[in-house]
RNA sequence: GCCCCGGUGGCGGAAUGGUAGACGCUGCGGACUUAAAAUCCGUUGGUAGCAAUAUCGUGCCGGUUCAAGUCCGGCCCGGGGCACCA
């Protein structure tokens, strides 16, 4: 008795691995990209995981939303690739190396090796045939031959600029990589360095990237505005100002009037960006950052001791403090003038640290009268304020505050009383004629920094060769590889450890074949990133990184799936390198070609309301869950309580509550599996009556409520509600087992295994095997998705509303057909309706057929 | 400061301008059991009432509409992004 229960209790721990096991040895989920098949191409793809370790419920919830559209879009017909691989290149396994002593590459392999069983025993139907690692030298010896098409191209450049540094983990940072000046990984305080370093030009993309994402509808708002946010276009001009009078040794101080002629000095200017031409006569002193070239010309003998100070004092200055919010502006005087391209008069040039150098020109024409940072700064050190803009072209005087609209001009000789527009063309066409400004399209968007101070990355192949100078690695000579691990120092500060590897370093010129030397520094992980949603499509090819023709058929990706964390940094970074690829002939895309077509990015899994972490002691292991109620429950709770792009609070008694849920629909199809035969015809809605009329009806509504729940973005939580109600219907009808309650409840209850499948995949494997349709049909997975039947959504009856004024007051059933005079005299006929009619006018009547009446009353 | 996204029961959350609170979690009551677990049934926004019912109720204040959680205007609060971008 107590064996038989058992063995019809339903048991994930015996039914997944069973299942796991079965499709891995069909290839169930095996594709081959190359094929000629008749099924359209869709790719689904879920963002890989670094492999830190574990998988964390984030990873769960992202790779479970992935998977459940990828069975869907399979049962509805598509040819699905849904590959899985590692991102495995980074910092953790290097200070894994440094703490413990392990080399990073089997810290790493060991790590992929745990999490890609954790992945199995989820049940996600990734094709393992196509998993790539980033680390693998398979892997990156295309990211270093892609490295050097976009050498090629001119998009990768190495220059000497100010960058990010992070002390931590010792190696510069993108841009994208500073989260409030400080570093994204360990949140140490960045610090500025003069470096050498490579750079890939994102820059030359910019237009593209920022237009192209009005092309992207699948896209969610909310990343598309931080991507426009970042690159940030602004139209302007670029405006030189000649310099007067070039600092020179005392014995020419003095000599200020006579720079005008001055032989060798009229190269010299100061070009500014603005986007205001228009404030041009508003112009009372120039403003440079402390790194910019001209500070040291400009600064006379007198000045040069302050001026030293406060570059010094801004160069050692951390990020944050120079940029803190609402830090009152400081600056100093050089001592030097320039000539006001229009007016002739001497403007004085100061250093101050709010220009930023890397913005613009790294310098600014300060307009106090026009612009709020400019009129605190005059404020402060007691510049002349003068105003040339109001709203009307009379003057209002500047008092408390500067006045940053458009308006009129005023005080602008030739120029006055025209409105801002119409001055921003004449000024810069009158500063055109002169040769001394244009029009410029400025980005706020900043070229990549790639390169990085670190072993554990894919090497940068280019060689220093004292005679031949910058020579890139022969393709034929790729990969470079990494040195053992127990060859390298990890410790060495402030340079990649790479370079302590002699036999890495040194080695021949491929161009003149004398002694060389090697980049040392590695590529940032976000490169590695950047393309291998085209190597997934193509993962064994040993000629090239891909084959065009395959990029061609399956990109763009269909579906992506991630992190909000990547909405800057790697969902940019893939843009730009789709469209370098594109443009260098690789990918046989058109020009442009976006990366994704279709994004969902997943809220954050919390826990009883708080973030997981380490040090609340609060954090759910996907082991426990697993070991505990099975993968089934796993997924079908994370999809359950929350929208996708809604964060997810993970509580104990939810899981419980699905896994009681799970246990249920096992029951109940264990139960009346004697009267269920899944062979029976769908039934004919005209020869059905009463509960098999209901039941079919519950049937076709959960096809049809579901189907467009997927439909709109996505939302699973209402599907699992609509799993639940269809399973509450099903579970009311009585055990008979008549012909008719055995096909209305047997196609129920098929229908029910196949809605439930994409979320449920092993339960649902092991009902349909159970009911012995997998040995006539084969697996559930591959069974068409159900439609649901119009005719079947129509009830017999409606419960019509009465509302007096908008106020729910009585209701009555009609039929779905009855017309507007039916319902109104329907409602009329009530008893409450006519005692509230009572002593009350009648304004009016609407009726919403299927819906409502509603009567306008008023008192008599 | 600017730009997004939110604010609905004890909780997570549902609601093409048309019955607010689907579905679940929790709680409470009951059945079954020697007992417990499991399971099943009922109930669960506030107030008043034995009840039928009435009344209030979707952050706040106004507006549009026969009808507003939903649309419009103005705030408040929470979360996120950017942060001297000239």
């Amino acid at each position: 008795m107590s064996s038989i229960l058992q063995q019809d209790a339903y048991a994930p721990t015996l039914i997944e691995p069973r299942w796991q096991a079965e499709w891995a040895a069909a290839g169930l989920y095996a594709v081959d990209t190359a094929a000629n098949d008749d099924r359209l191409p869709f790719y689904c793809l879920s963002m890989f995981p670094y492999p830190s370790g574990r998988l964390h419920m984030g990873h769960v919830r992202n790779y479970t939303l992935g998977d459940v559209v990828a069975r869907i879009k399979r049962m509805q017909g598509f040819n699905v690739l849904q590959p899985m691989g590692w991102d495995s290149f980074g910092l953790p396994a290097e200070n894994a190396a440094i703490q413990k002593g392990v080399a990073p590459e089997a810290w790493t392999f060991e790590n992929i090796d745990y999490m890609r069983g954790q992945l199995q025993r989820l049940g996600f139907a990734y094709d393992w045939q196509r998993e790539v690692m980033t680390c693998r030298e398979d892997y990156y010896k295309w990211t270093q031959w892609l490295f050097l098409q976009l050498y090629k191209q001119g998009l990768a450049y190495k220059k000497e600029a100010p960058v990010n540094w992070c002390p931590v983990d010792q190696t510069v940072l993108a841009n994208e990589q500073v989260i409030e000046g400080r570093c994204w990984r360990d949140g140490a305080l960045v610090e500025r360095k003069r470096l050498s370093q490579w750079f890939f030009k994102t820059t030359a993309y910019a237009d593209v990237l920022l237009d192209n994402l009005d092309t992207l509808p699948g896209w969610p708002e909310r990343v598309k505005t931080m991507q426009k946010r970042w690159i940030e276009r602004s139209y302007g001009s670029r405006v030189k100002f000649i310099v007067r009078r070039l600092a020179q040794p005392a014995a020419e101080f003095g000599a200020r009037d006579g720079a005008q002629g001055n032989q060798g000095a009229e190269n010299d200017f100061i070009e500014v960006y603005t986007t205001r031409p228009d404030t041009l006569f508003g112009v009372t002193y120039l403003a440079l950052a402390p790194e910019h070239a001209l500070v040291d010309k400009l600064t006379t003998p007198e000045q040069r001791d302050a001026v030293l100070a406060y570059c010094e004092a801004a160069k050692n200055k951390p990020e944050m403090e120079r940029v803190a919010e609402g830090k009152a502006k400081t600056g100093v005087f050089t001592g030097g003038y320039a000539t006001h391209p229009l007016t002739g008069e001497a403007i004085p040039v100061w250093v101050a640290d709010y220009v930023l150098a890397e913005y613009g020109t790294g310098a600014v024409m300060a307009v106090p009268a026009h612009d709020s940072r400019d009129f605190e700064f005059a404020n402060t050190y007691g510049l002349a304020v003068r105003e040339v803009i109001s709203s009307d072209g009379k003057s209002a005087g500047i008092n408390s505050e500067a006045y940053t609209a458009y308006g009129v001009l005023l005080n602008s000789g030739a120029f006055n009383g025209l409105d801002s527009e119409s001055a921003k063309t004449e000024i810069t066409k009158s500063l055109d004629d002169r040769g001394l400004g244009a029009r410029k399209t400025q980005y706020r968007l900043r070229d990549w920094l790639v390169s990085r101070q670190r072993f554990w990355g894919a090497p940068i192949p280019i060689i220093y060769c004292p005679s031949c100078g910058t020579v890139p690695v022969p393709e034929a000579q790729l990969p470079v590889k990494l040195p053992a691990a127990v060859d390298v120092d990890f410790k060495a500060k402030g340079k990649s450890p790479l370079a302590s590897v002699e036999h890495f370093v040194n080695t021949p010129c491929p161009s003149c074949g004398g002694p060389a030397t090697r980049e040392t520094d590695t590529m940032d992980t976000f490169v590695c990133s950047s393309w291998y949603f085209l190597r997934f499509v193509d993962p064994h090819n040993t000629e090239r990184p891909f084959d065009p023709a395959l990029i061609a058929k399956w990109l763009p990706v269909d579906q992506y799936v991630g992190g909000i964390e990547h909405a800057i940094l790697h969902l940019m970074y893939a843009r730009f390198f789709m469209m370098a690829l594109a443009d260098a002939g690789l990918t046989g895309s058109i020009s442009n070609q976006e990366p994704f077509k279709n994004l969902l990015t997943q809220g954050m899994v919390l826990k009883d309301g708080a973030k997981m972490s380490k040090s609340k002691g609060n954090v759910v292991d996907p082991d426990e869950i697993l070991k505990t109620y099975g993968a089934d429950t796993a997924r079908f709770f994370i999809l359950s309580d929350s929208p996708p792009q809604a964060d997810f609070d993970w509580k104990d008694s939810g899981v419980e509550g699905c896994f009681r849920f799970l246990q249920k629909v096992w029951r109940l199809v264990v139960d009346w599996q004697p009267v269920l035969d899944l062979t029976l015809p769908e039934p004919d809605l005209a020869t059905l009556s009463g509960e098999q009329k209901a039941v079919y009806r519950a049937t076709h509504q959960a096809i049809s409520g579901i189907s467009a729940d997927i439909e709109n973005a996505f939302q699973f939580n209402t599907v699992v509600s609509k799993l639940r109600e269809l399973v509450n219907a099903l579970s009311a009808m009585p055990k008979a087992s008549d012909a008719e309650v055995c096909a209305s409840r047997s196609f129920a209850v098929a229908t029910l295994i196949k809605l439930l499948a994409p979320i449920c995949p092993h339960m649902a494997e092991a009902l349909w095997e159970k009911l012995g349709m997998f040995a006539r049909t084969g697996s559930i997975h591959t069974q068409a998705w159900p439609s649901a039947n119009p005719a079947a959504l129509v009830p017999d009856a409606l419960t019509i509303v009465v509302q007096f004024n908008g106020k729910l007051r009585a209701e009555f059933t009609a039929s779905p057909d009855a017309s507007k005079a039916d319902l109104e005299a329907s409602a009329l006929a009530l008893p409450k309706v006519q005692s509230l009619l009572a002593g009350q006018s009648l304004v009016k009547t609407i009726v919403v057929p299927g819906k409502l009446v509603n009567f306008v009353i008023k008192p008599a």
